[in-house]
RNA sequence: GGUCCCAUCGUCUAGCGGUUAGGAUAUCGGCCUCUCACGCCGAAGACACGGGUUCGAUCCCCGUUGGGACUACCA
């Protein structure tokens, strides 16, 4: 196999991982595993006043959470680093020196609101707004006039007439004029490199085999393209994947709901689910089949098989599937999951039994979508009375069941214990008396213990349920016939 | 405005010149069942438009329309 496949994921840590990057990540961890490469995860947090080491943690444990795991980047050490760029800013520096010896670049002493009105005047006439150029030729006299009025210049990379041809794995070659891209920053005026020099350093430097990254990278590819040339370094092979939208086709963001990855796991997502989900969307898995475990993913994804239009994130199919991991995970596994989720709904878990609560959990979990539905399914288990609605009164309501519930009181006490077997002695000594069946035997008996008329199979319940609450539950339940 | 990308059921997609345009999800019916959920069966639902090329276009080319991205001393 090729084992000289190196990608990588490099997220600027301003705030949360959002769910269309982690995709960006996850497109890129399964390459690397799939080819049996390296990931490597780079930190961009050249911009100063954005970048926080809490969102760094945040967007680390999010990859965590999702299962990326980085074979070099922060806390795991490999031969190139450093892997945040904010430690780096000593090799950018050499690298624009290069650059400015080799005439390829040159300092830019214009002011941010000087280019800020230029780039207006430029719109309001309806021509795109480009830098000008109006340092590249300037003489030692105007540097030195500028300098005594204390201006820092930034460095610019000098971009001549041309054309710049991206090769693009998923979308072919994509040709873009040099005229239409004007000088940019590579160095600001702070000392600090601009992301399109970074990346390009880095990536050269971090031998990136493939660059895969998201289609609103696209117009930065050409400028990225003119550094390496400039710079006489080897391209990377460059892949565009689309971008997610929200259903009102526009791109994602908060104001559709759920976008960041925390928020997936906190509102009751699995990370099987979400992995699935994220790479299934745009068609990399290929036909015959939806439901797949990570492992399988990895064997499966094939990033040339990814659509090359924009997604619609459809929460519901993601519910769909959150479902069907659910069902897949095991048991133990998954109540391990579930518990925080019972605590969150307000219900304590430490003082029961841990084989109650996985049965518990059993018999409730095909009805979730989400985790956080756990609370509403399993109240009938950690709440001591039952609570009626309009549907379960109505079924009270019915003839005979008072009768029913009486005869469902005697028969508890005559059991010493409620143990596996009782319910269903006790519902058939109950037929035979009351020559009641099917529904109108079942559902008044499910309605009392319960509160409502739907939920898991009432033979399974039963044995769950402590002798005391359902005693006190059919009081209530004849407490209410009697008024 | 400019540059670039994209276009099959509501949504995700299969299709790679000749198909009753397939599947999944969601929706609606039915079966199963004490109920819900699962599962199973079924229904409805798409090639954006206009030109070419061709014996023949969902598929290839051009245009129109629509959507998106970028257009920063953000990444």
């Amino acid at each position: 196999m090729e084992n000289d496949v190196r990608v990588r994921f490099a997220p600027s840590p301003t705030g949360y991982l959002h769910i269309g990057n982690a995709r960006t990540a996850l497109f890129n961890w399964l390459f690397a595993r799939h080819n049996r490469g390296k990931f490597i995860l780079r930190i961009e947090d050249t911009d100063r006043e954005r970048s926080t080491r809490e969102s760094e943690q945040i967007v680390l444990k999010s990859l965590k959470w999702l299962g990326i795991n980085w074979d070099e980047g922060p806390g795991v050490d490999g031969d190139y680093g450093p892997y945040r760029q904010s430690e780096r800013w000593g090799i950018y520096r050499d690298y624009a020196e290069k650059l400015l010896d080799d005439q390829l670049a040159y300092r830019c002493y214009c002011l941010p609101e000087e280019l800020e009105e230029t780039r207006k005047s430029c719109l309001a006439r309806g021509k795109m707004p480009k830098y000008d150029g109006r340092c590249r030729e300037l003489t030692r006299k105007e540097r030195t006039r500028f300098e005594n009025e204390g201006r820092i210049p930034t460095i610019r990379f000098e971009v001549r007439e041309g054309r710049v041809v991206v090769n693009d794995s998923l979308r072919g070659e994509i040709v873009f004029e040099s005229d239409t891209i004007g000088d940019f920053i590579i160095i600001r005026s702070d000392g600090t490199a601009a992301y399109n020099f970074a990346v390009v350093i880095d990536d050269f430097l971090m031998k990136i085999s493939h660059v895969i990254r998201g289609e609103d990278h696209l117009s930065n590819t050409p400028r990225q393209i003119l550094l390496y040339r400039a710079f006489n370094f080897a391209l990377p092979q460059f892949l565009h994947h689309s971008l997610i939208l929200g259903p009102d086709k526009t791109k994602l963001s908060k104001r559709h709901g759920v976008t960041s990855v925390e928020q997936f796991k906190n509102s009751g997502f699995l990370s099987d689910a979400v992995v699935n989900y994220l790479s299934f969307l745009g068609g990399a898995l290929g036909e015959g089949g939806e439901i797949f475990s990570p492992e399988e993913i990895v064997d499966r994804f094939s990033i040339e098989q990814v659509g090359k239009s924009a997604a619609i994130f459809d929460f519901e199919k993601l519910k769909w599937m959150n479902k069907a991991h659910i069902n897949r995970l095991e048991l133990n596994e998954l109540t391990g999951l579930i518990i925080p989720f019972i605590e969150k709904a307000g219900y304590h878990t430490t003082d029961k039994k841990i084989g109650w609560l996985t049965d518990v959990v059993d018999l409730t979990r095909e009805r979730l979508r989400t985790l956080d539905q756990i609370g509403e399914e399993v109240g009938i288990f950690f709440q001591e009375e039952s609570e009626f609605g309009p549907d379960a009164v109505e079924v009270l309501k019915n003839e005979g069941v008072l009768n029913l519930l009486e005869l469902l009181k005697q028969e508890i006490n005559i059991e010493q214990d409620i143990p596996e077997e009782s319910y269903r002695n006790i519902m058939l000594r109950i037929k035979k008396k009351t020559k009641l069946k099917g529904k109108s035997l079942f559902m008044p008996v499910r309605v009392v213990l319960t509160g409502r008329t739907k939920g898991p199979e009432m033979e399974k319940i039963f044995p769950l349920m402590e002798k005391e609450a359902v005693l006190k539950r059919i009081d209530m339940g004849l407490k209410l016939l009697a008024r």
